[in-house]
DNA sequence: GCGTATACGATACATTCGTATCACAACATC
DNA sequence: GATGTTGTGATACGAATGTATCGTATACGC
C-alpha cells in the first residue's frame, strides 16, 4: 500500500483547513470544494479521506472538543500546585474569552457548530451539552475546595457560582464575537464578578 | 393598480413564514422556494415582493428587532409605576430567556443572524451591538434608581451589573437552547444571581 | 513478476439554489 | 375603451454542490 502520508494526518489537515474555512467565511461556506482549495488538494482527496461530509463535519466537531478540553487542561497543569483559588479561575475564564485570534476562531466555529446543532438533529448535540458540563463540575470543585479553606465567602454555592461562570463567560464571548463588547470590557466584566465573587460578606 | 392585499402585509407575511421555517430546520434551511412553499404562494411571489434573497434576509431580522423592542416595552409598561426594582429585573430576564416555545424560536432564529453576521459582512452587525446597548443602559438606569432609593446595595456598580445581568441571560439562553439547561435550572441561576446581587452587604 | 489493495486524478451527474424571462390578468386613469 | 401600471403564474438558466464513476499509478504480499 502506498502510505506515502499517514491516513490519520491527513484527515487532520483536511479538517484544519475546514477549520480555516469556517472561521474566516462561516460554517456555510464549507463546502467540499472549499475545503480542498484551502488544502491544497483535490476535491477527490477530500472524498477519499471523508466518505461524505456529515462525516467531514463531525470529524472536525470532535476535534474542536478534544482541542478545547486539551487546551483546558494544559493551563491548568501550567499552574502551581497551591495557586490561589481565584488565579485559577481566571486562568479558566481567559482561556474561555475569545481573546486572540486563534482563540477567536475556536469560540466563532464551536458557537456555529452549536446554532447548527440546534435544528439539525443527525448532528449529535451531546457534545454541547457534556463538555460544558465537565466544565461546570470542575469548577465547582475548585470553588468547593477554596470555600472549605476560607477563600470564598460561606454564602456563597458553588455549584450555582460555577454555573454563573460559565453562562457569563459564555455570554461575553458572543458579546465579543458580535462586536458588543471589546477585549477590554469584557475582561473589565469579568473582573467586577470576581470582585463580587470573592469579596468577605457580613451581614 | 389592483392592490387585493396591502403590499406590506403581505411583505409581513412573508417574513413570518421565513421566521417559522428559520426557527424549525435552521437559518441554513431558508430559501426562496422554501419559504414560498411555508407562505403557501408561489416562488414568483417570494421574488416579487423581495427582489432579493439579501432583502428578505433584512427585513426578517429588521421585523425581529421590532419584535424584540415592542415585546420589552409592553412587559415593562403592564408593571405598575413604584414595582420593585427587582421585579422589574425579574420581568425582563423572563422576556429574555428562550422559555415558551415562540420565545426559544425568536431566540434560536436571532442567534443564527448572530452568527451569520459574525462572518458575513455585508449583513449589517449593527442590530446585535445596538440592541443589547440599549437593554444594557435602560438596565442600568433601573438599577441605579434603585440604588437611590436605598434598595440595591451601595457596593453594587449599576452599569457593570447591567452588563453581568445582560451576558448572564444571554448565555444561560443560548445553554437552554442547547440543551445544556432546562427551563427550570435556568430559571434557578437567574433568581441565584438576584438573590446575590439584591441581598444588603455590609462589610 | 504478478495480482491486488491503496491512493489519487479527471470528470460526470443529478439536484438545488438564486435569479431572469415571458406571458397574462386585474384594475386605474384618461 | 384604449393604455399603462401592478400583481401573479409558469418556466428557464447558469452556477454551485454532494456524490458517483472511471481510470491509473504506486507499493506490498507472494
Amino acid at each position: 500500500m502506498p502510505r506515502r502520508v499517514d491516513h490519520a494526518e491527513r484527515r487532520g489537515h483536511l479538517v484544519v483547513a475546514l477549520l480555516r474555512v469556517a472561521a474566516r467565511h462561516g460554517l456555510h461556506a464549507v463546502t467540499m470544494r472549499s475545503v480542498a482549495a484551502e488544502a491544497g488538494v483535490s476535491l477527490r482527496l477530500v472524498q477519499y479521506y471523508f466518505d461524505t461530509k456529515a462525516e467531514l463535519l463531525l470529524a472536525a466537531l470532535r476535534q474542536l472538543e478534544q482541542q478545547s478540553s486539551q487546551r483546558w487542561a494544559a493551563r491548568v497543569a501550567a499552574l502551581p500546585q497551591d495557586t490561589d483559588p481565584r488565579a485559577v479561575v481566571e486562568a479558566f475564564l481567559a482561556e474561555a474569552l475569545p481573546t486572540d485570534g486563534a482563540s477567536r476562531d475556536f469560540h466563532l466555529v464551536w458557537t456555529s457548530y452549536a446554532v447548527l446543532a440546534m435544528t439539525d438533529p443527525d448532528l449529535a448535540a451531546q457534545p454541547f451539552v457534556d463538555g460544558p458540563r465537565r466544565l461546570e463540575t470542575h469548577l465547582a470543585d475548585i470553588l468547593r475546595r477554596a470555600q472549605d479553606q476560607g477563600r470564598l465567602p460561606a454564602g456563597r454555592e458553588p455549584a450555582a457560582e460555577a454555573t454563573r461562570l460559565l453562562a457569563l463567560t459564555h455570554g461575553l464571548g458572543t458579546s465579543l464575537l458580535v462586536g458588543h463588547h471589546s477585549v477590554d470590557t469584557a475582561r473589565d466584566a469579568v473582573t467586577y464578578h470576581l470582585d463580587q465573587l470573592f469579596t468577605e460578606v457580613e451581614r
